[in-house]
DNA sequence: CGATCTTCCTAACACGTTTCAATCGGGCGG
DNA sequence: CCGCCCGATTGAAACGTGTTAGGAAGATCG
């Protein structure tokens, strides 16, 4: 509307070609109109409870009351500051109040990966505790740096929020260790803790893998490839080891897990593994897959439609998390599920027992996996 | 291992059962075993500026130097004083910090949905920004109330953060309005801001519908489904309007725009909205569907595949967001791709002019969208 | 009129930051 | 060897803002 060449479609220019529109309101206007809600002065920093005082006729200590214990102020006066707080817009400052009281009504969850739909699932389970509880939660994503992950584990512990629920990159971080003896609270989330001291909750990941190839090999597979890695997180090697573990009791011999390795657990990678599982000599080709995550499944399973192989006929599919895309992919994935949302509320809960009980005793929480049958072994 | 019915993988329990081991850390440890890291101290509350100096040797202030103006500091006795903070585990305070110097080296992005990786990504490209300007992020999740949206914005201002990134889902809250006038900064995110006064960056939704319903009526269609809702998305709208100028453009009448409205942008929508599309008689069924979201169009195409509609033969699709999942659907899906990153990375560096420019002029930033073009048309 | 509440105010406090004059330890020109 | 200059360091104090204990003032009641 406003530049004509920007309504055409044909997009010759670069991808990140941008407009710009009412470029300049006048930086004089903010001090320059009317106060939209009410009297409030525009001054430089925000009024403090001192100007409140004032303006509502009272002293320093009855606006401090107003704010923590209204019982103790007459209805009058409580009106009066209140009305005082609306028409300067007072904000409390946390600050001020945190250096005196000590305490933080602030949780944190220091996660892996933000855009892993898994990690989203367990920090509304944390979400729903802490909102019970009356604290908020902040978000962090360590991205799978170590670095950033002792950044920001630093950050919260200058911050002195009262809790920290944490997937860690590197479990044996020495601040992680030294976490609880400084007062802040922690517990590791799907992950047992690396030391003993602290609380943590998870999956057993090695049953999952159990039960993911029990039900290939009830399904008549004797040949399956385990399709995931690093080896370097637990996940992997505890869902192998499940594995491992089926295949022996059904009397396999070992070497009928063929181990392909990625180098992460994401959808490019399970495309990977699936040319290099489909270039195998049909002699040695599994009839299944195993894949430690979604998304190396979802990889796989596209690249296997791609290059003709049906699914599950020339090749069954088993993820693991159970993402809501793996029931909505076009064939809809067996997976192992975990309870996500239940495994967030769990770590809240007993963060809040070891902040708040002063008889608390760390535990071990962990939870047992589901397989969800889906078309991709059902056929 | 510890608890033998728990070898077993028939699941009779509900799925929330769970086992808990070595359940008693006893309580008196953290006060009796030898200090892990050092001499540090284990008392009640974590040691000051003034315990750091006294360990040392030196005065308060050098402390204080240490930590603000290293270089004013004598390299000896600055060894000293980090050696003094390294044996008592000293932690800055934060909240005194902040409360003398009045700035915080934070930022929020409030967002709607972390489970929706389009937000995941964006967060992605503010984090970038932040980390060159030594900024940290802490993200907040709506979850697509406005009450939490509201708390949480009384939250940051009580932190005074620095400043707030934020994808309303009520952008005429009268918070939102009132931020910037008490020193915070905000900048909206995939939304043009509600009232003037802030940045915003958005992408062209209107030429994003334009561009998908171009594609299609270039590929000979001419009956097309628009599928989203609900309406009061302005994306939603927006991706409609869209979609009713291309058909416009190609000379087609407006009723050629099948419009079936969903109650949210999810794949289970998606599914759903893929029974009422096929059920059609065939005179009226359109021959290719715009969904206002991938996640929608994900949960159209696995239905229809279900169904036994071809893709794209029976019905060609449309997404929006080109999020991973749609390239590894196993009919890969044609979408409209925004740029997600550097939609975070613009906010985040109009904020930050925001907060250190005085000269800064409120902007509205609008980025094109693009067509990827993948088999879900092109047969 | 004294006892008892109720309501409100005063002042100390939490802790790191910053300022400023004062002190200290040398090195250096004389 | 003396006095001076310089950088490093110190001690004291003010500060930012809200919290809270303890006491004063005012109101109510018997």
């Amino acid at each position: 509307m406003d530049e004509p060449q920007a309504a055409s479609s044909t997009a010759d220019d670069p991808p990140t070609r941008q407009r710009r529109r009412r470029p300049a309101v006048p930086p004089a206007r903010a001090a320059a109109d009317g106060p939209p809600a009410g009297g409030r002065a525009v001054t430089g920093r925000p009024p403090g409870i001192k100007e409140v005082a004032a303006a509502a006729g009272v002293s320093l200590g009855t606006v401090s009351n107003v704010l923590n214990r209204p019982h103790v102020v007459s209805p009058r006066t409580r009106a009066k500051v209140e009305r005082a707080m609306e028409q300067l817009g007072f904000v409390r400052n946390e600050s001020a109040r945190q250096l005196r009281a000590g305490s933080s009504r602030i949780l944190a969850y220091l996660m892996l990966d933000p855009s892993n739909p898994f990690f989203a699932d367990v920090a509304t389970g944390i979400e729903e505790v802490a909102d019970a509880a009356d604290l908020s939660v902040f978000l962090c994503s360590s991205g799978e740096d170590a670095a950033r992950e002792a950044r920001y584990l630093d950050l919260l512990l200058e911050q002195r929020v009262a809790g920290v629920l944490v997937t860690p990159v590197d479990a044996g971080n020495e601040r992680l260790r030294t976490l609880p003896a400084r007062g802040t609270p922690v517990v590791f989330v799907d992950r047992t803790a690396g030391a003993d001291d602290g609380c943590s909750v998870s999956v057993d990941d090695v049953l999952g893998g159990e039960l993911a190839v029990t039900h290939l090999v009830e399904r008549g597979h004797e040949r399956i490839a385990f399709i995931g890695g690093p080896e370097t997180l637990n996940q992997v090697r505890d869902r192998r080891t499940g594995a491992e573990r089926a295949l022996a009791r059904a009397g396999l011999p070992p070497d009928r897990l063929v181990v392909l390795t990625t180098s992460a657990l994401t959808v490019a990678e399970g495309r990977g593994a699936a040319e290099r599982l489909l270039g195998l000599p049909a002699a040695r080709r599994p009839t299944a897959a195993f894949c430690a995550n979604d998304l190396v499944a979802l990889g796989l399973l596209q690249m296997c439609v791609q290059l003709g192989a049906a699914v599950p006929e020339d090749l069954a599919i088993v993820g693991y998390d159970d993402i809501d895309f793996a029931a909505a992919a076009a064939v809809p994935l067996t997976s192992v599920r975990q309870p996500r949302r239940l495994l967030g509320r769990t770590a809240a809960e007993l963060l809040l027992d070891e902040a708040n009980n002063p008889g608390h005793a760390h535990q071990h929480v962990q939870f047992i996996p589901e397989l969800v049958a889906r078309r991709s072994t059902l056929g």
